[in-house]
DNA sequence: TCGAAGATTCTA
DNA sequence: AGAATCTTCGAA
């Protein structure tokens, strides 16, 4: 909150873990790079990928057991004026519906590293809630490396029908 | 050190 | 279908 302040509603999320999951980058051990998914849950693990998205995940298990979601889209509520700004398209759907998409719209990016996303600081989760009429589906992940087992786990959640959702 | 691959997006 | 573009990690 700098006086551009935005909300979104997540719709579509990944879920990673290590040691089981070879898509997980928790998966060969902490790094300099995944050391967020191996600390307290609820904190940013953001990482750059292809030279330039950044990639926005919370850490979601206790040290003992890494993982991470990975944010996929979302749902513009508030301040979408500063997110196509940044996005440099005016549609609201193409604001934020792809995990880098979402990243560059909100802002995100590794200054927010490590960040505990359950105080209010820069960047930090609400609690929200589904409306009587949603549904949440849960299918593979999109484009994920690893083996066949890891491509085929039904990870990946979202909302049905949800306009905001990606691809 | 070196090199290949990458939880993507945009354009042709 | 291919490029953009550079960090990360594992192997040498």
């Amino acid at each position: 909150d700098d006086g551009r302040r935005m909300v979104a509603r997540i719709v579509e999320a990944e879920g990673y873990r290590g040691q089981e999951d070879p898509a997980s980058h928790a998966f060969r051990g902490p790094t300099a790079r995944n050391y967020p998914m191996f600390g307290p849950p609820g904190h940013a693990y953001v990482y750059f990928i292809y030279g330039m998205h950044w990639m926005f995940n919370i850490s979601a298990h206790p040290p003992e057991m890494p993982g991470a979601i990975l944010i996929r889209a979302a749902e513009p509520v508030l301040g979408t004026e500063w997110m196509a700004e940044r996005r440099k398209v005016s549609r609201s759907v193409e604001l934020t519906n792809g995990p880098a998409k979402l990243a560059q719209a909100l802002e995100i990016d590794g200054t927010l590293n490590g960040l505990d996303l359950c105080q209010r600081g820069p960047l930090f989760l609400v609690d929200g809630s589904l409306t009587a009429a949603e549904e949440v589906m849960s299918g593979p992940r999109i484009r994920v490396p690893g083996d066949a087992v890891a491509r085929h786990r039904p990870w990946r959640f979202w909302i049905k029908d949800n306009p905001y959702v990606s691809r």
